[in-house]
DNA sequence: GTCTATATTTCGATAGAC
DNA sequence: GTCTATCGAAATATAGAC
């Protein structure tokens, strides 16, 4: 009978753990590279015995591999205000925004990812050859399809694409020498909404959509 | 008499044996990180034992710092392009074509660049305090000169610097995934050519100059 | 200047008591 | 499930013959 809850509790104990490691693991291989980090730092920041990382997560890579693949969640769910707009000045706009926000409050995500492609994906190559392709070429159609009705100029959609990864993660993957050149202080709530809104100004006129 | 002669086939072979380590150090950091990198890969690379490299370079760290420097070299000539434009079109636009021709022939340089200021540049912050902060205080000058000139419209010069190197650099240090998203081929000329299209295009005409 | 062999350190991973 | 102690592998760096 006392089964069920000891269950729960025991589960609830390996989340939080589980959580508490993830969460430290991305912070530390987003600063020292996979290479670089340690399982004694990872285990340091999340307040654990480095065994423990062992009991939850069997090696290193396999840790690794997990805060990456949270990653990649994360960019899919950006990919949501893209769809369903009418035309580009809402659909790009609002994923500008997301991809925007998502720089701000996942920057260490962003560098794991940025990281790991650096290095050829050894680990989410498959991914990039699957979901990424598929996402991408069904992005590219709508993009197409929007020049195509001539609510925007005739631009490659791919290389439109990169731009605009490149210039939202760049406020992520690049943030500490933005902060050096910024006098050593983190952007404000008023420079996000400076930098955001450059961006969607550049970009939207620059592709004729506004 | 014969010193000389000696000394300068000395420095010859040593100038040589340099600049093959360094070759071969700035793509294995860029492949594997710096915490990644092991002389022994660099050594293997530059076909040389891995007790030359401590001869020639004391530590991993010297030899790193020199990789560095040497790639923060050709990012600042690459602004040489961007002086004496009479405006954002000829100075902008031809900056662009430099810094896309730099993403395209020293993809190594460019990425371990990106992983040293994402890991929060600790052997070049002096660099990113004195001369990064000069130069980008000076361009942004500029583009402020233009704008008030109307040669271009009202963008926060800094803002707009950061989509440059965004842009740009994308095309290196995210090059396995754009060969990835491109079949798995790598960009031919004509697939360049359009890159370098598309970005000025979009930046130009986001910028008003066009 | 070059290279072999090795010293020293550090890290990933595990064993085993609790 | 947790933690201490430790093993074994791998990496940086050096010693010393040539």
């Amino acid at each position: 009978m006392a089964e069920p809850i000891r269950m729960t509790k025991r589960d609830a104990a390996r989340r939080e753990n589980e959580a508490r490691i993830l969460a430290a693991a991305e912070k530390v291989f987003a600063e020292a590279g996979f290479g670089g980090a340690t399982m004694q730092l990872i285990a340091d920041m999340a307040g654990l015995p480095k065994a423990n990382l062992h009991y939850y997560f069997d090696t290193k890579e396999e840790l690794y591999r997990k805060v990456v693949q949270q990653i990649f969640e994360i960019w899919l769910h950006a990919a949501d205000s893209f769809d369903n707009a009418p035309g580009p000045v809402e659909g790009i706009g609002a994923y500008i925004d997301a991809k925007m926000d998502i720089s701000r409050h996942h920057p260490f995500g962003s560098k794991v990812w940025a990281s790991e492609v650096m290095h050829g994906a050894p680990v989410i190559q498959d991914y990039l050859e699957t979901t990424l392709r598929d996402w991408t070429k069904g992005r590219a159609a709508v993009i197409q399809r929007w020049v195509d009705e001539g609510k925007m100029a005739p631009i490659d959609p791919r290389h439109l694409l990169y731009m605009l990864w490149a210039a939202t993660q760049h406020y992520a993957d690049f943030g500490h020498q933005i902060e050096t050149l910024n006098g050593g202080r983190p952007l404000t709530d008023r420079q996000w909404r400076e930098a955001k809104e450059s961006v969607k100004t550049v970009i939207l006129r620059g592709i004729g959509a506004i």
